[in-house]
RNA sequence: GGGGAUGUGGCGGAACGGCAGACGCGCUGGCUUCAGGAGCCAGUGGUCGCAAGACCAUGAGAGUUCGAAUCUCUCCAUCCCCACCA
């Protein structure tokens, strides 16, 4: 076998590549600048995980078919270097981060440079480079400046073992992200991020990127905007200062269920300092609750506070209770209890056996679907019902409205043809909800559907029933209506609408059947099934609002007890303080008369200095406070005795920022150049992991939003939403191997090093790629990657046969195929479905073999052809084309050269295979001409012996035909 | 508990609502080779059949459709993310 000497090629075209600069382009004057972005990798020092490599060629695929699509594509690299994890790491192997960072960012490079992507390597930076965290640190400035960056005395979260203070994001389950150790809280002065004020912009803004749909549902969870209302409860027995409790509730239409109150024990400890004299044992449970919170879901407890409040609706006394089920962090850390419509609620009444009074209603309907008619039932209104039946036979559906004020719900049932109307109602209400007394219409004759509806009155439940009938059959109908119902409007509605209308239907009768489980109390099971339902539902014991829809007195209840709408979010502002050495130093200093100031521009930065002792003392201090050097200095405002902040600031922080500073790495002056922003930013391509979803990608949108505001950064490019720095991302999906999660534990970390030494950077590029669409992930196979070793041998071998004089007659039938394989290969990029591209130039390589006699492919392959299909494989394979591109003769690389196009007609085949199906089964294939009608297509099928006898002696009764493609005869 | 995703040969995975299983791995047989390996040729979802072919097959069940792996609903399984958020 003829083995290429991949070891030399590769090297050979990396060093070319640098030294011409192929892939740099010119910040200043590109014509169409494409920013193709990829997460930078934190370098571990372990070196380069093949999940790095696998992401970094995705995303370089994607750059070098733009490149060759004429796009000025700037594609950087660089080093989140600082930050916990190296400093972990430094920690492990016992080195001073700053040194080991060298050892690092030395071997990463190194890996880096023989995967072959085209790293535009004269803008790489790195987040521990003084020069870099200067602008890292001036940032921070600019948001204290604005307010939006402000220190705060706040529970946070407290690793006890990486000892240091952790964002919300940071903890997994109550657990440390990191270490996996039981994250305490803490009381500490913190330095936060007002990113809340940019909650529903963040929100927002997310309808209008072109992201994966995946990571747009986890910003908006991790966001997690509810609407509700915000009520004030007074308290009755004011024996201190606390006149009234407000809460935030999403319910406000259960307000007359709320038959208690439980406040969080952090609210209970605030009443208490602010001279509540609590019960000795609502402080005891307080106490107890405080130090056990961050621990796993256990039972509720909770103590009687001795308190009482008035429901502002009912007028009534309600006792308020003291419960760590209740969060201090959300709404205001106090809950109306409404147990007959909240699980928890519910537990915990039942639990300390309190009132449970329900509200609301379920609205209870049930269809069924008997001799072909499908009736169903939609509540419009308070006081409108639709209903819609499908007529059994014709494709028309009957859409039914009207008007009733007394009803409670409705049950939609059918009956068969000829059954007693009034036996048949009888014995489905009875069925279906138990109620004994009702009184019935008389059948009238001929009905094949009817609907009934029945009233309850509260307690006192009672039930009557109205019968609505029509004949179909003849396709008259009678409409009949009592003295109370009248019915409004007959219409004809279009078959969507009563599609969605019956998905509804279809839901319902799911929540009917949880609904008439017999445990519990009626209704709770069916409202906390799911709250669509029970903001369908009708209130009940809600003095003047009884009878209304829950949706609607959502807001008319929380009007009448001086309610506020508001929207509440689960996004919390961003602690970004870290009481660990390998950071940027937070650039403020505080003074005893002047408070906090930040540390003058022109002092940028603040140097981290390479102290010894860098190890995390877990008194809730950096390292740093214990270098007077350090922290001694002079305030920037009075210039008397002033102390430097001796925190960190988060990694998060230097990551959210580094897109800007890649195309300005050479401005001294600014953190980015004005011009050069304008020109290459938003960025084009993102490409990164999903593990990002709610923490990096998160923050780089705040930020971008917020320095947009402040007008410190305008970017010019595209018509993306003003300030959002991705208008597209593309999450990559995660690398596995053998079917397990990689892991250093496991000790089935796949090192690419050694893939690249045994088969090639190209051969591995294109491995990677090929085992699954990128989106999705894969899983990483040692067997597999033969199969693409042996492909691009057999390229390289039909490569060097092209070296010889082309033939006369080149075969066209190669050059159709390999225009269709342009097309292909060129559509898959563009979706990231590299995997079908990869196989579309197997496919392509078969071909030309299939088609040729062994080693005289440069008689039957036209030289363009075989050129195209270099240039296709380029982006897969970058050394190895280059290398056959060059033996062809061409001078230039073939990174720079044109993307092949493809000339449609040419694809077009004056052919294809008709399908011919009877009743939708494949019975034979046809090659026929393109452009066939129907006509001429059914008496070629017709002639065709097997179809002819298949159809022997059966009418057909209709045809269904598909222009260039098949004929369907339904007999 | 909530949210999301995914279920197709022995395996990774293909398939604008229209020939299910492309491409690759593996496997079987043959050629070649001292041998190992590699290469080349043929075959490879299941059942029945000498064959032509027929039937059955995309987690299970229903529905829509002339026609469903693909759309809708229910159930089951697996994976991921979040988790007492009122």
């Amino acid at each position: 076998m003829l083995k290429y000497d991949f070891g030399k090629i590769e090297k050979k075209w990396q060093k070319y590549w640098r030294e011409k600069k192929i892939y740099e382009p010119d910040l200043k004057s590109a014509k169409r600048p494409f920013y193709n972005l990829m997460m930078f990798p934190y370098p571990s020092a372990e070196g380069l995980h093949v999940g790095n490599m696998y992401a970094f060629t995705g995303a370089d695929i994607y750059g070098r078919m733009k490149r060759m699509q004429c796009y000025d594509v700037f594609q950087p690299i660089g080093l989140d270097g600082f930050g916990i994890h190296s400093e972990n790491y430094a920690l492990k192997i016992k080195a001073h981060p700053m040194e080991q960072a060298k050892v690092s960012e030395k071997r990463f490079y190194e890996q880096l440079q023989v995967i072959g992507n085209g790293f535009a390597w004269d803008e790489k930076l790195e987040t521990y480079d003084p020069e870099y965290y200067k602008w890292t640190q001036w940032i921070f400035v600019q948001l204290f400046k604005r307010g939006l960056a402000y220190r705060a005395k706040a529970p946070v979260n407290w690793c006890p073992s990486c000892k240091t203070v952790l964002a919300d994001e940071q903890v997994i389950t109550g657990r440390c992200e990191r270490c996996g150790t039981l994250v305490e809280r803490k009381e500490l002065e913190q330095w936060f991020f007002r990113i809340t004020k940019y909650a529903e912009k963040l929100l927002e803004n997310l309808e209008k990127i072109d992201w994966s749909e995946r990571v747009k549902i986890a910003q908006r969870n991790w966001i997690g905007k509810s609407e509700g209302a915000s009520i004030k409860f007074s308290i009755s027995s004011s024996q201190f200062s606390i006149k009234e409790i407000e809460v935030f509730t999403t319910r406000p239409d259960t307000l007359y269920g709320a038959t208690f109150m439980v406040i969080s024990p952090e609210l209970a400890k605030e009443w208490v300092d602010a001279g509540w004299e609590a019960p000795e044992e609502v402080k005891k449970h307080v106490a107890e609750a405080l130090r056990n919170r961050g621990e796993e879901q256990k039972e509720k407890t909770g103590v009687f506070s001795g308190i009482s409040a008035i429901n502002p609706a009912t007028k009534k006394e309600i006792p308020v209770w003291v419960s760590d089920y209740v969060l201090a962090g959300y709404g205001t850390g106090a809950i109306m209890a409404v147990p007959a419509h909240d699980e928890r609620d519910w537990e915990f009444a039942k639990k300390y056996k309190l009132p449970i009074v329900e509200v609301v209603e379920p609205l209870f309907v049930k269809t069924d679907d008997i001799d072909g008619v499908r009736p169903g039932l939609l509540l419009k209104e308070r006081d409108a019902v639709v209903a819609v039946v499908k007529h059994w036979a014709e494709d028309k559906y009957l859409c039914l409205k009207w008007k009733k004020t007394d009803w409670r719900g409705f049950i939609v049932g059918g009956i068969e043809k000829g059954e007693d109307m009034a036996e048949a109602a009888a014995r489905e209400i009875r069925e279906e909800t138990g109620y004994k007394s009702a009184k019935f219409v008389r059948d009238l004759g001929g009905i094949v559907h009817a609907l009934f509806y029945h009233a309850v009155k509260n307690e006192n439940r009672w039930a009557r029933f109205h019968g609505l009938y029509f004949e179909l059959a003849d396709g008259k109908r009678e409409e009949i209506a009592d003295e109370e119902n009248q019915i409004h409007d007959v219409v004809w509605v279009d078959k969507k609408e009563v599609d969605r209308f019956l998905d509804w239907v279809t839901d319902m009768r799911l929540i009917w059947h949880r609904a008439s489980n017999p445990d519990d109390f009626p209704g709770r099971s069916a409202l906390h099934e799911s709250s669509r339902v029970s903001e369908q539902g009708i209130l009940t014991r809600s003095g003047k609002f009884d009878g209304m829809s829950a949706e609607e007195a959502k807001w008319k209840i929380t009007d009448f007890v001086d309610g506020k709408r508001e929207s509440h979010y689960r996004l919390r502002d961003w602690l970004v303080s870290r009481q660990r050495y390998w950071g940027p130093p937070i650039p403020m200093i505080h003074c005893d008369k002047c408070s906090w100031q930040p540390v003058p521009e022109e002092d940028l930065p603040v140097i981290l200095p390479k102290i010894k002792d860098f190890q995390p003392k877990g008194k809730g201090e950096s390292p740093l406070a214990s270098d007077k050097s350090f922290y001694e200095t002079k305030c920037p405002k009075c210039s008397g005795r002033a102390r430097r902040e001796t925190d960190v600031s988060d990694t998060f922080l230097d990551s959210a920022w580094y897109y800007l500073r890649y195309p300005s790495v050479k401005e001294k002056n600014a953190p980015w150049n004005k011009e050069t922003t304008k020109k290459w930013l938003p960025v084009n391509l993102y490409t990164g992991g999903a593990e990002h979803s709610v923490l990096h990608l998160l923050y780089v949108r705040f930020l971008a939003l917020a320095l947009h505001d402040e007008k410190l950064l305008e970017f010019g490019k595209s018509p993306a939403p003003h300030g959002e720095p991705f208008p597209k991302f593309r999450a990559h999906g995660l690398l596995i191997k053998e079917g397990a999660k990689m892991s250093k534990s496991k000790g089935n970390v796949v090192n690419p090093d050694e893939y690249i030494k045994r088969f090639g950077a190209d051969t591995l590029r294109m491995y990677l790629m090929f085992i699954a669409p990128f989106e999705q992930g894969g899983d990483f196979r040692d067997s597999s990657i033969l199969g693409v070793a042996r492909f691009l041998e057999r390229v390289w071998k039909v490569g060097v046969a092209m070296e010889n004089p082309p033939g006369e007659d080149p075969d066209p039938a190669l050059t159709r195929i390999l225009s269709q394989m342009i097309k292909k290969v060129t559509e898959d990029i563009e979706d990231l479905h590299y995997n079908t591209a990869v196989s579309a130039l197997m496919i392509a390589l078969n071909d030309i073999e299939a088609r040729t006699p062994v080693n005289f492919y440069h008689q039957t392959l036209a030289r363009a052809d075989w050129e195209s299909f270099l240039k296709l494989l380029a982006p897969f394979a970058p050394h190895i084309t280059e290398e056959l591109w060059e033996k062809l003769g061409n001078k230039n690389s073939i990174h720079k050269e044109k993307w092949p196009e493809y000339d449609l007609k040419l694809i077009r085949e004056e052919t294809f295979d008709l399908i011919v199906e009877i009743n939708g089964k494949h019975r034979a294939t046809i090659s026929v001409s393109r452009g066939t009608s129907e006509k001429e297509a059914s008496n070629v099928a017709l002639n065709e012996e097997k179809i002819k006898s298949l159809l022997a002696g059966v009418k057909i009764k209709k045809t269904i035909f598909v222009k260039d493609r098949l004929i369907n005869f339904v007999v």
